[in-house]
DNA sequence: AGAAAAGTTAACCAAATGCTTGACTATTCG
DNA sequence: CGAATAGTCAAGCATTTGGTTAACTTTTCT
């Protein structure tokens, strides 16, 4: 398992933000223009810009422009390198308890011994 | 499906940075004192004090203090919040390549069209 | 040609982040 | 008691972030 260390940090970075994650949720519908991204983001056009150039950056979002316009899509495979960061986390964590049952069923019989507070 | 904005922030938030995804590695395995937490980490204690009120706040990680040691541990229902909300994006994907594959065996029959590249 | 539309660049600003050092508070041990 | 241990608090500081406005460049439409 490789670590991708700077590559997650981006991405997370990335979807910390609610307009972000808007602006991911509407591309996930399909392709978009700058413009249409940010009719409904009560921002101004500079700052869409500067959130698709986050997005650009850590490889979420592709765009190409065609005449003035410039088309936006989504590009799910860096969406996939974060869930699998986040499942594996999970995964170790039930392996963990998997073997803490284990330990516990082992060494202790007695259902209601641990560390009294 | 409600919208908890601010919640998703703070966790991918806290999962943007390399150190706060090492200290929920290290705290997967099982619990751990603020030192044991910050003997690997090249930075001061303080630092990593800061660190872990982030991943508090966010509700990542719970602690309780006993004599002079607080013993850190992981709550993994946050971490599942996150993970479900990639895989909702990644399912809606999967659904619009369905139905645009349908439109597109609906509305035209030829095999090898697409976008030239 | 000239005006509207779509996007881009640059400069600036306030707030948040990620660290540091130094001082301080509890606990525990000899 | 006194010293070591474990953690905490408080400033201070450099950088990054998320936004603004104003000016500018390309298309495209009439």
């Amino acid at each position: 398992m490789l670590k991708q260390a700077g590559s997650l940090d981006r991405v997370f970075q990335a979807l910390a933000d609610a307009t972000r994650r808007d602006i991911v949720e509407r591309l996930i519908r399909g392709p978009a223009s700058v413009g249409e991204l940010a009719r409904p983001l009560a921002m101004s056009l500079p700052a869409v810009m500067q959130h698709l150039q986050v997005l650009e950056a850590c490889g979420l979002v592709r765009s190409e422009k065609a005449g003035r316009v410039r088309t936006c899509h989504i590009e799910p495979g860096v969406l996939r390198m974060a869930e699998d960061w986040i499942a594996a986390q999970r995964t170790a964590w039930e392996h963990r308890l998997d073997h803490l049952g284990d330990y516990l069923t082992e060494h202790c019989d007695s259902p209601d011994q641990g560390s009294a507070q």
